[in-house]
DNA sequence: AATGAATGAGACTTCATTCAT
DNA sequence: CATGAATGAAGTCTCATTCAT
């Protein structure tokens, strides 16, 4: 019978590294959400975590380096559902790249809870640098990869307006403007709208390829 | 002979209530450029405003006011400027989006202090409720005459498949991942290179009113 | 009529910055003699001074910063009573050098509380290159007077055997000596009886400028 | 075959309580030499020890503990070293008390690393109590025999103005001085130079049994 | 109106000690 | 015997707010 770390208790005093890392993670994630960022402290992380505050001196650095993994891990977490979602579906270039636009959307990634951790982070002066150092080289792979699907595509439909690495990065900043407004005004903007807008920006320049997505639901 | 506000010495003892109001909202952006909203503390405001500790409480019921005062001053910035565009644009509707999105990249308010400014309040919890309630307004005053002008363009060019208001905020929220991502990556999103990518935009949809914007820069 | 510093109260809520300045570094010193430095807390000294702990910040730099300042008071204290009482004295190197030695055990000097702190200080690795900082230049001041005093002695009287400098470092190390003594065995050590030590130290050497002390009373 | 402790492997799992113990001293005073009392906590204790942090609760009661028996083994070890010395010399009174004065400036005891431990215990309030309980029987110890010979020598010499009593305390008073000045003053106070100030010192008091050292070397 | 000394709640961090393994 | 994860008290420092002048 084979024993994971998973098998392991979660709360007992000796819980290996990794859970307890991961549980501290979890609980800065679930604090920032419900708190938001300049309100949440080592009591509200550790609560949550049902741990003693002594505990993430430990485990991590100290809290800065905490927030700091943490944002690492949603970074990870983004990237590795995006490489499965990659892996599941067809060959195509066309096929990728929806399912990339899908990805950025699966309710895993863009909740309420982790887009509420992304834009604290990126409204942090002092976070911003430590993101870019750690998720910049995520962000980069994934624009790489999207010039690549929007190139072979451009070969595939003849497309001659546009350009396949300025198109990957307004793709994402639409993405990241997307997700912002989901936080925003949530009741203007539903995830399953955002990403239909996303393959109508897609269909207007590709309209081979894609067809602007039927509407589900009229916007308030 | 008139004396206008403007005239009054900005920090003579007997400046005018608005003067010093100003002077703290003023040193409120500035603070929150230099040093992040977390480390933006009274003392960081008055000692940019070169006032004393104690007069914030003054002016300002509390800390907290002044920071929405501050958002709430970007907003009407924001919302003055694209008035004053559009009111000196032409009256086609083609033009008044032009002058729209040109208000959105202009510098007085597409610039590295303002966007900081914005993103710290878009990331914390508390400050996006009362940014809702002091600029949502604002906001969507502006998508409903962004959905009139689309509106007016798709009977002009009897584009079948674009939906006005659903188009307008999808406009807004390429727009903010814009402005983020010349926040995030100053160095490979210009203000120049971001209007163009906006106004691409409006050509893959209204291909006889808009044009692709000629490439002036290569991306890094 | 003269309004002097002293004749401001000493515990309204803004006495003038040297006040409480000088309020704070007499309860470190109240604090370190009756808890020992390890055991002084911002807690112990600002209960002391009867205010509260934030107001330390905003006087001093930090807590280091405070003790620095407070040990460095020790020393100028010490070296302002021994100037002055150099002054009173006759002009002979005799007098002067006995004044000197007159000064290191007075009262207003060598007391359990100052004791205290010195060795305090003296027992602390970090802070013994802060007081080499702050008060060497003291020290090294005190033995030039010291070596010159010697000297001239030495000529009036002809002896052949003593260095002037080294006899000058000596006598200091000898003092420090004296009043360890007195710290750690309060009840064989009489500050009195550390002082006869003294002039005995000197007569022993200059038998023509010093005579050997009556012995006031018995040791245990 | 007979086995020692001192051939039992120093660090492994099977080491006896006393090598475990002398362990744990030795890393307690380089831990102060190196960092200073107040900045020796169990964990630069143990890591100097290479053992893990648990273990010091196992082999004394506490971290006070630990300290007490510290500055104790120091207390034994000068102890030890004058016994021996003296042991090995004349039989002389002049011969023993040099034994003596040589011994307190043996390097094995009068070394920078030692001091820094002796001055860290003397300068703290709650260590000082401790220190006379554990080391105060040891001083007298010391000073009973430094006074029985000064008494011999006396005689001997036939010196009116010496009481041996006050002599022998005002010889331990200038050791501490000279040692302070040592930790103090590196640079101007070499071993060397105060093993010699404290022969001269004799040789001031007892001419015809102790003369005057040569100067080996200049002062600063 | 304005100043800046003063307060005190609360944040982060350190660290001796305990204890399951 | 030994390890190292875990606790929680206690310490330092920050900072919004108050208030005498």
């Amino acid at each position: 019978m084979e024993t994971t770390i998973a098998n392991r208790p979660a709360t007992g005093r000796t819980a290996s590294r990794e859970v307890r890392r991961q549980q501290l993670i979890d609980a800065t994630i679930e604090s920032i959400a419900k708190h938001g960022l300049s309100a949440t402290t080592m009591a509200t992380i550790t609560k949550i975590a049902r741990l003693s505050h002594g505990i993430v001196n430990f485990h991590f650095r100290n809290k800065e380096t905490l927030l700091i993994e943490t944002i690492g891990y949603l970074a990870d977490q983004h990237h590795d559902l995006w490489r499965k979602m990659y892996a599941k579906t067809g060959s195509s270039p066309k096929e990728k790249l929806s399912a990339l636009v899908e990805a950025d959307f699966h309710p895993q990634v863009c909740n309420r809870k982790n887009l509420t951790v992304w834009f604290a982070f990126y409204g942090e002066q002092k976070y911003r640098a430590a993101y870019r150092e750690r998720c910049g080289p995520i962000d980069s792979d994934r624009i790489a990869e999207t010039t690549q699907l929007c190139r072979l595509i451009k070969e595939e439909g003849g497309y001659h307006n546009v350009d396949p690495g300025m198109f990957a990065q307004s793709l994402e900043a639409f993405n990241d403007g997307l997700w912002l407004n989901i936080l925003l005004y949530p009741k203007t903007f539903s995830r399953q709208q955002a990403r239909n807008d996303c393959f109508a920006y897609l269909a207007a320049f590709f309209p081979q390829h894609f067809s602007r997505p039927a509407e589900t639901e009229a916007r308030h």
